[in-house]
DNA sequence: TTAGAGACTTGGAACAATTTTG
DNA sequence: CAAAATTGTTCCAAGTCTCTAA
């Protein structure tokens, strides 16, 4: 199928940043807007809908499920309507062995390439030392080409692992005599566990966070709990405490870090490197891997993303007896630090993992696991785009099997119709159940009555869905969509006799759902969709934007483009840059007091192009002859500015690194001739080097 | 069937290093 | 050359999805 049959309206996504309140008028969002209207995480609106929310646990949503069981369908459309599909036999999911043979072939002729970018690029390089040089070299030379060696067991992920177990944080350091910790104007000397506690919240004073009475709640009833019984006694509200002068000596410590010599600094970083080589690489399988994160994190304060009933909480310091170890049997077994002992040793192989243990906050699991660049990751990646891939065969069926659901006489087979049409279209997460002790975010199968709005018509539109809600992160979806009246009809019949906070798909869940999916092609779940429609798109944006006579800067602008495509689908965001409304609000002002000629249009993204715009300006008053000239020079500025403003709210990193088959990229790259460079940085190079070194300039995705 | 544990991917922000600019 | 802007890296939170036991 077609990108072109793709059901279309992701473009036009209208996204605002994170902390949107979402009031379900019929409210119109312009774009220019959008800052000045949004809402802070913190306004009363944004509590009231949560309060609402949160006074309905999911166990009485759940009880609402029962209530909606009856509702009757009309008739108008049933007629289409299959005997109910005898239940699902749960079908084994072996990753088909397909994706090897697939790739090898086309793969093999290219293998040089990439060392030999590697090698150009490090020519340029030579000033540095020729010590360096030769790690790097050694390196190289002994990279392990797992991608050409068959595929190996799904279940079994290596058989032999070693590594030096995780690195602890150093351990806390009192505060010098002469800085204190105040409770009602009195000088106070804390126990040193307290102590660090208190330096914990210090460091964040500046930070918003600190404001928030959740977090200062949380904070202090931690605090409390580990008091000596004296400082409990004494130390009973935290607005009598003045953590001013600690908070001032780290300032000035963090400003001294900053100055610091180049030797100095040289120092450090000898340091860190030292520390990488002991704990940063493990031996798998008898190749020398590097592992992700191999630090164990250090206490503090837990910060969630959004309104997180949690924030504030102390994260205590990991012992070495919370930790699990995971290697192989016959290794050396990492040492636990002196006096100390591990929670456990085990020789797993069928986990990736060399160490875990429980977080306080949540008592979830963590992970010490391998660097993405590693064969355990990479070989899971190209699975992954494997399996979309597969997808890419099956869509086609698929998207009518959900559009036939869609007239369905079962409700449940309905709400899935539709959910499905959901995540194809508009790449929208699973959306599993939450528990109440996180911040309230949904995906599509927890999306609630109250983050849609149905609009008959709208902006000359019919049928529009307007979504409004807080995705992953606490980041919010906002968008507009014009969806089949079939499509529309359904949802109205869902949010009948409904509340705001009541599910919308009442009927279905995310592991029903993806047992559907399964059905249709092995591997397939809500996840595969987003890649897959992410691949897609940006193979087919760069088919469509990148043509022959470019240059490379115009190949690469386009190649951006369609990244951005990927993006704005995927509602990847960030905060919009610190200095962009100052350089913005600078132009502005520059262009009022040059205000000469027509173009009062444009709109500085950084000071750089801001200055140049200034400079041609200036000229432009000088020289009337070199006014063509300039105002070519000014347009071509004006498509880059325009080019930044539109990724002034736009997240590129994410999608490239998780949704976008690199291949794509890479074949485009070796078609178009654009050193791979340009578009993949050394990590990322690293990451995607299977894709490097297989891909031939002919691959489509 | 369901809840909970577990393992792995995906995500933006903060921080650090590097490059550009004035 | 210092400051600002940009790019790259680290950090760790927050998702998805599978498996298991009751």
């Amino acid at each position: 199928m077609k990108q072109s049959d793709r059901p279309s309206g992701v473009s036009s996504a209208v996204q605002c940043e994170a902390g949107g309140g979402g009031t379900h008028e019929d409210v119109k969002v312009d774009p220019d807007e959008r800052n000045d209207g949004q809402q802070k995480p913190g306004s009363p609106e944004i509590n009231n809908n949560k309060e609402k929310t949160r006074s309905k646990s999911s166990k009485q949503r759940h009880n609402h499920k029962e209530r909606t069981a009856d509702v009757k369908l009309c008739g108008e459309d049933e007629n289409l309507c299959e005997s109910v599909q005898v239940k699902k036999r749960r079908v084994k999911d072996e990753e088909s062995p397909e994706k090897h043979d697939k790739n090898q072939s086309s793969g093999r002729k290219r293998k040089k390439t990439s060392s030999e970018h590697e090698k150009a690029e490090k020519n340029k390089k030579t000033k540095k030392d020729g010590d360096q040089e030769k790690k790097k070299k050694a390196e190289e030379s002994d990279k392990w080409k797992w991608w050409e060696e068959g595929k190996s067991s799904d279940t079994q992920k290596w058989s032999s692992l070693e590594h030096k177990g995780p690195y602890f944080p150093p351990e806390y350091e009192p505060l010098p005599d002469n800085i204190c910790f105040y409770y009602d104007g009195q000088p106070m000397k804390l126990s040193p566990a307290t102590e660090e506690i208190v330096t914990f919240y210090a460091k964040m004073l500046d930070h918003e966070y600190t404001s928030k009475e959740v977090f200062q709640n949380n904070f202090f009833s931690d605090w409390k709990e580990e008091m000596t019984k004296e400082e409990r006694k004494l130390i009973k509200m935290l607005s009598k405490c003045d953590f001013s002068q600690i908070h001032k000596y780290f300032v000035e410590k963090s400003e001294e870090r900053k100055n610091m010599t180049k030797e100095e600094k040289q120092v450090l970083k000898e340091e860190a490197s030292r520390l990488m080589e002991e704990y940063g690489f493990c031996l798998l399988d008898g190749h020398r891997e590097k592992i992700g994160n191999f630090k164990l994190e250090p206490p503090g304060l837990f910060r969630g993303r959004g309104e997180h009933p949690k924030m504030g909480k102390l994260k205590k310091r990991i012992q070495p007896e919370d930790v699990t170890i995971n290697c192989s049997q016959d290794s050396k077994i990492p040492a636990p630090p002196a006096g100390h002992h591990w929670k456990r040793v085990q020789h797993d192989n069928t986990v990736t993992w060399l160490a875990s243990w429980l977080e306080n906050i949540h008592g979830r699991p963590k992970y010490i696991m391998l660097n993405p660049s590693s064969k355990l990751k990479g070989e899971k990646d190209w699975q992954k785009y494997e399996t979309a891939r597969r997808l890419k065969m099956k869509v086609d069926s698929i998207r009518k099997q959900y559009r036939r659901d869609w007239t369905s006489r079962e409700m449940k087979s309905r709400q899935r119709g539709v959910a499905i049409y959901f995540i194809d279209k508009l790449a929208l997460r699973a959306g599993n159940e939450k528990d109440d002790e996180s911040a309230d975010t949904v995906g599509c199968c927890s999306l609630r009555v109250e983050h849609i709005t149905l609009h008959r018509r709208l902006d000359g539109q019919e049928h529009v869905v307007e979504f409004d809600f807080l995705g992953k992160d606490s980041i919010r979806y906002y968008n507009k969509v014009p969806v089949e009246k079939q499509v529309f009809k359904n949802l109205k019949l869902f949010i009948k006799h409904k509340d705001p906070e009541d599910d919308l798909f009442d009927r279905i869940t995310t592991v029903k759902l993806n047992k559907t999916l399964n059905e249709c092609m092995p591997g397939l779940t809500a996840k595969v969709f987003r890649t897959f429609n992410a691949s897609t798109t940006l193979q087919d944006q760069l088919n469509k934007l990148t043509t022959g006579g470019m240059t490379v800067e115009e190949k690469i602008l386009s190649y951006n483009r369609a990244n951005r495509a990927v993006a704005i689908l995927c509602n990847h965001q960030r905060a919009a840059p610190k200095t962009f409304e100052k350089s913005m609000q600078l132009l502005q002002e520059k262009a009022v007091r040059n205000n000469h000629s027509d173009d009062g249009n444009r709109r500085a993204t950084s000071s750089r192009l801001d200055s140049r715009v200034t400079r041609c300006l200036m000229l432009l008053e000088k020289k009337e002859k070199a006014v063509q000239r300039l105002s070519e020079q000014l347009k071509k500025l004006q498509l880059q500015e325009t080019d930044r403003e539109e990724n002034k709210v736009i997240a590129l990193g994410t999608s490239k690194l998780n949704y976008l088959d690199p291949r794509i990229s890479v074949a485009w790259c070796k078609k178009h001739q654009v050193p791979v460079e340009k578009i993949y940085n050394k990590t990322q190079r690293d990451k995607f080097a299977w894709a490097i070194d297989m891909t031939d300039e002919n691959f489509q995705f």
